[in-house]
DNA sequence: GATAGTAGAGAGTGCCGCTATCCATCCAGG
DNA sequence: CCTGGATGGATAGCGGCACTCTCTACTATC
């Protein structure tokens, strides 16, 4: 109950009705907002100053929905101090040309690109030159994932509905993904020394 | 500088080898456990404890490189204080049963099982009972990327390097997984928005 | 009227990842 | 041989963050 107080004090949680000097009245969509937040901190692993960001991504009311989305991603992707490569932000560059984006040529321009840079960077840094060529089977694999991402998005009903499924979709995701990358890497690995016992290169 | 003495001292790198009482002589090897450490805490955004875990895992010699990933994997899911929804549990249950996969019935026994189970809790928390459905088309793009993944770690020379591209493919890859993710995002909406531009659910 | 409960705000707490200080020692330059 | 600067090792301190505690003013209830 005590870090309730602090969220509301923090600017997490809208303040209550007040039906007297000392007396607030908090209705569902409170309960609501508050689990967010704990889905936030506890799942995704936000900072109060990131959750923040993203509700008042999801509170912006004259925003597309698209820019909402990529708003929210912009604020679950804190910037790290790690210095960029010039190699990993060429690798960036060269895979978004690839992709036909043509707008994220500024690859310090936006929190994603600029995670993505840095990963690279510090690939790069522990001697993972070829890191990148990960990039587009990745991009390939997280298509299906995106498509399935977007067709559940697609299935809610009220525009705040979307908006949720949204955040939910991709924090929550990321951490199901995380998960159940470790089961493919299981199954993967296990059709590879089914295939090939002799030259096993797993065990 | 003085982080790399914290980082001795937290056992994290290994002690150089004294030359005399106040001397001490690191080689490549220092650095590049150097470089791994905060390449983990950097892109990982692991804790120094866990850290410490995936060094454990990663200097036990008398496991098969498939334990060693499991380790990696367990030590960068911390648990978190989230109960458990027994429905989230049953949908683990399910998708396990359903993937074929008899060991993994305790869902608590794991941290990474803990932590997809956590999610999908959450997830119901926020009111979204069917995230669950997302979790066989996930797996589906999960095992391109876990076969890209295996083939990448597989083309190592060296024990060693393969260790440390398992960790690195591992911890890095979600970095950018959830940064390439975003790129997913776009194409597919744009791809959605471009074949029904009438019904279009995203802006 | 006594009691219990709440809003609001400021100060305090505990942990974590460093960072600064101290001292004995050693090595290099003169 | 002497001195200045650097190093290893150990201890203590710092700053940020996410709470948590406490205090006051007030009110609704018994």
């Amino acid at each position: 109950m005590p870090t309730i107080k602090y969220y509301l004090r923090e600017g997490l949680l809208p303040a209550g009705v007040l039906t007297s000097p000392n007396q607030a009245h908090y209705d569902d969509e409170h309960l609501r907002r508050l689990r967010l937040v704990r889905a936030l901190v506890d799942v995704g692993g936000l900072s109060i100053a990131s959750v923040r960001e993203v509700l008042a991504a999801i509170d912006t009311r004259d925003e597309s929905l698209h820019s909402k989305l990529g708003a929210v991603q912009e604020a679950i992707s804190q910037p790290s101090a790690v210095e960029l490569d010039p190699l990993a932000i060429e690798d960036v560059q060269a895979f978004f040309a690839r992709q036909g984006e043509t707008e994220c040529v500024d690859v310090t321009g936006s929190n994603v690109t600029h995670m993505l840079a840095a990963a690279l960077s510090v690939a790069r840094s522990v001697g993972h030159d070829h890191f990148r060529d990960l990039l587009d089977p990745y991009l390939e694999g997280l298509k299906i994932i995106a498509q399935a991402d977007v067709e559940y998005i697609a299935g809610r009903g009220s525009r705040d509905d979307v908006i949720e499924a949204m955040v939910v979709g991709t924090l929550i995701g990321d951490a199901v993904l995380k998960a159940v990358r470790r089961l493919a890497h299981v199954q993967v690995s296990r059709d590879v020394i089914d295939g090939r016992p002799d030259s096993d290169p797993l065990n």
